[in-house]
RNA sequence: GGAGAGGUGUCCGAGUGGUUUAAGGAGCCGGUCUUGAAAACCGGUGAUGCGGCAACGCACCGUGGGUUCGAAUCCCACCCUCUCCGCCA
């Protein structure tokens, strides 16, 4: 959430913002509803100091055997203006809340504005497109064939979006997550496995509600979702917490499984490993001073890049324009892999920096010194990468004409010697 | 799931209706003493949020309600933690 004082004294430029995001919400009522919180406020406040002074007197009247009917009687009075106000003061104070928890965060200056994914810049480019001496498979007949990908059955076992892993696909999932856990490992981050399941104020906490409810799966009959992304345990870690600032930046890089109800993408990339409505990724999240998120986000961007260098999957970044990027995000790149069956790059992490939008909405902050007053921590997350993902532009990039599937150097020994996946 | 105990400031811990502006201690900051440090002693110090230019005011003792002129304290509901039992990977 962006501070409010922020958004009254530049109300224009949040407004010429949101067109940029192409984002439809009104601020209209902001200024009106901001004003009335603030003029309530004050009423009932004088009123509240008032009812507290009188009753120390009722205290002190009483002690000396005085009468104090009067004062208890007029204080009822105030009593009652004060529920009534009170109960004025909650209603604004949550219409004003909503507004807030809906606007999104502020694009950096050097963000480019655009409409949609068609109109993000390519920052630099890794490798060049693999060439075939053959027409390349995609990579769910890769994987089928190879009867290493079991997408059938999964829609029969659990519905459309699911897939089975089998025998060395199962195992090459997972040397990717170990592979690149370690490798973040040696990068600075500390390992960390975190649950699934998280409560409503986590989820408020990194930006997913209220706005975005109908993306996520929520437990029935309780308050409680399964994780969309490591972020949201992850960055949630530290809510309402004050870090001790020698102790920053905090890096943490988290594997977890990832549940999306994909609402209103359907249609949508419904064969194969890309869209699944759960799915592995390596998370990398940060908790740093202000004055250097900027430079660590580049780092985190660079670290997850990494993974594909040393896997040798080309792939190219961009920067995401005003109209694609998140809701927390101030500035977010993705990562984009070769995919030779689509012949296009196709997003495999994303890596955002989120300025103080989540510190202040999940209360995330740190003291300089002893003595200084808490500032909120920046916080940034990528992913390190999406696994699914990463499996399948293995399968594609490094598939042979006879159908069998080489597997990259720096996995070998995560897949126990096997150098290469064959019938 | 059953039974019990408990949630108070950075930490420990007192506090069952009115100078609680949360006792006391630890810690922290400053000072005296000391070659320096420790110890001892003296003084200072709760955190956070909101409103206000400010003085200041309001809120906050797990959370949400309620009773009262007045609630950390009484009542109701809920959440969480711990111990034991049951069940269980």
């Amino acid at each position: 959430m962006l501070d409010i004082k922020f958004v009254r004294d530049h109300l224009d430029d949040v407004k010429a913002m949101l067109e940029r995001r192409h984002n439809p919400l009104s601020l209209d009522d902001f200024e009106s509803i901001d004003k009335e919180r603030r003029n309530i406020l004050g009423e009932v406040e004088e009123l509240k100091a008032k009812r507290n002074a009188a009753s120390k007197e009722v205290g002190a009247m009483k002690k000396k055997g005085e009468d104090a009917s009067a004062l208890m009687q007029e204080m009822r009075e105030v009593g009652d203006e004060i529920a009534k106000l009170d109960e004025k003061l909650k209603e604004t104070e949550a219409r004003l809340n909503a507004i807030m928890l809906s606007i999104p965060n502020m694009p950096k200056e050097d963000v480019p504005i655009g409409k949609d994914d068609t109109e993000n810049p390519e920052v630099r480019k890794w490798g060049e497109p693999t060439k075939f001496s053959f027409t390349p498979q995609a990579h769910w007949d890769i994987g089928e064939n190879l009867d290493i990908l079991d997408f059938e059955r999964a829609h029969k076992v659990s519905g459309a979006r699911f897939t089975f892993y089998k025998g060395l696909g199962a195992r090459l999932e997972r040397a990717c997550i170990n592979f690149m856990m370690d490798l973040h490992a040696k990068q600075g981050y500390t390992e960390m496995l975190a649950p699934y399941i998280v409560t409503r104020d986590s989820m408020t906490g990194t930006g997913q509600l209220p706005k975005f409810a109908e993306d996520m799966f929520k437990l029935e009959g309780l308050d409680q979702y399964l994780v969309p992304t490591a972020e949201v345990p992850a960055t949630n870690f530290h809510r309402q917490e004050i870090l001790d600032a020698a102790k920053l930046p905090e890096h943490y890089t988290v594997y977890t499984a990832s549940f999306r109800a994909e609402a209103g993408s359907a249609g949508k990339d419904t064969r194969g490993l890309i869209r699944q409505h759960q799915f592995n990724k390596v998370e990398l999240i940060k908790f740093c001073l202000p004055e250097n998120s900027w430079d660590e986000l580049e780092g985190m961007t660079h670290d997850a890049e990494e993974v594909l260098q040393l896997l040798k999957i080309p792939y190219h970044v961009v920067l995401l324009c005003t109209g694609d990027m998140g809701f927390t995000s101030a500035k977010t790149y993705d990562i984009e892999v070769w995919m030779p069956s689509q012949d296009r790059y196709r997003e495999i992490s994303s890596c955002s920096n989120c300025l103080d939008f989540q510190a202040r909405r999940a209360s995330i902050k740190f003291r300089r010194s002893p003595k200084d007053k808490p500032e909120f921590c920046h916080t940034l997350n990528g992913s390190g990468l999406a696994v699914g993902r990463t499996v399948a532009a293995i399968l594609e990039n490094y598939q042979q004409e006879d159908g069998s599937v080489v597997v990259p150097d720096a996995l070998v020994p995560y897949m126990g010697g096997v150098k290469v996946i064959g019938k």
